[in-house]
DNA sequence: AGCAGTAATGACCGATAGGTCAGCAAAGCC
DNA sequence: GGCTTTGCTGACCTATCGGTCATTACTGCT
């Protein structure tokens, strides 16, 4: 984004990629793989055709590069959170839930999750790629929350310790919501989130008192933690 | 799929829309709507690659006609599902959950729901198609079934009821996954079921006690709380 | 059998877009 | 300024594929 107003030819090996990618993914993420032109997404890098061709072989590389790139952070998000700060497992959880949906209604994410879902029979690697930085990282910090808030007694032993992607479900549900049905039918963002903490509290509810400190409604103050209790009520 | 076996000519103007709307169909979930080529089409409806364009004006037509064609039973199943039959709204929402799960593993529905979601910007109308009949109206039941519960005092006033969509949000996740990362990392299905009910019925449970009967897992004997219709489900 | 009428065919067309490469010009060096 | 290196260019090549249409041959009618 220089002064590249005119076509005078500019020699900047270091600056290319990066905004190659970035035009790239932008492409992709507004078009699909298929429709988008190579040729677009030069311009868009305010570059030719060829040029494209020298930083990347093919439109694929292309597109797994431009993926991988947003990957990247999510990776650095996920380390930061396996490094488990105090607080008490539901504050955790809650913090985690809050968290994805504001990645889901405020970022571009959604749109990079659908292309890796669209384009996944394409690019196996990628969906692997996708699958041990995002799903399995994730699944993995939600399954260490939840095993801290069995132990500590904030939660029972409920079936989604054995499917720990289900906490995150109504995140995908909002995601996939918002990217297309918005329009037909605007996501109730507020009840969403409230219905989210909800679900996920009440399931994990170690006792009568489900676990409604965790779910005020967003905009109000932070709440206590629950006292832990005794002996979590098993079943079966 | 008769006796086509040779090749000679056959006509028959009847069977030939349906055989080719489900060989497209076949196509375009396995490749997606723009790496399916129409001779390919042609070739599995056994048939020249002029005769698919005797029916379907263009590779759009055929593609809307072969995803509607499959989303016509469902507005079927939720016609059915509308005139509410007798049961309190606690079995009938169990019901309603165990049946998205029974359509998301054992259908090719999870497929069309990608197709539709994958090429939404290209076909908006499709997009409103499928959200009119599919997500409104599963909104709808959901709505209804919640509105009664809550009436009986079955349910507490949760803001599940402003975002009803939430409720059928882990059946999408299992759908997608299973999908996607079956291979990497399978899915478990009765986990994800069980999970499911805790999730809904625990964000639901009207007071202390939560709704059990509901949750029973899959293995375990009878649930000890008396209820004595909505048997459990016996599976896997 | 002869004869429409028309379903079905597949060679062909034209547009699109991924990928190439011979040459050009900017940057660096003397 | 002149020379070399090499990042950059865009005209060009070519494969692919949606869509067409003149021709073929199957069916039913008389």
């Amino acid at each position: 984004m220089t002064d590249r107003s005119a076509k005078p030819r500019r020699r900047r090996k270091e600056a290319r990629p990066g905004e190659i990618l970035e035009a790239g993914l932008a492409e992709f993420t507004e078009r699909g793989f298929g429709p988008a032109r190579m040729e677009d997404i030069a311009r868009r890098a305010g570059v030719a055709k060829g040029t494209v061709f020298r930083y990347f072989p093919t439109k694929e590389a292309l597109f797994e590069a431009a993926v991988q790139s947003r990957l990247a952070p999510v990776l650095a998000g996920a380390q930061a959170a396996l490094a488990d700060p105090p607080g008490t497992a539901t504050e955790m959880l809650r913090a985690l839930i809050v968290d994805a949906h504001r990645g889901v209604m405020d970022s571009d994410m959604p749109q990079i999750m659908r292309m890796v879902l669209t384009e996944g029979p394409r690019f196996p690697q990628l969906l692997e790629a996708y699958h041990r930085l995002s799903m399995a990282r994730g699944q993995e910090v939600i399954q260490r929350v939840l095993a801290r808030g069995v132990a500590a007694g904030e939660f029972r032993d409920s079936a989604l310790l054995r499917a720990p992607m289900l906490i995150m479900a109504p995140a995908l549900m909002a995601a996939m919501w918002r990217l297309n049905f918005e329009r037909l039918n605007p996501v109730p963002r507020e009840a969403l989130l409230e219905g989210h903490l909800e679900m996920v509290f009440g399931a994990l509810a170690s006792d009568g008192r489900r676990g409604e400190p965790a779910v005020s409604p967003p905009g109000s103050p932070a709440p206590r933690s629950p006292r832990p209790r005794s002996s979590p009520r098993r079943r079966s």
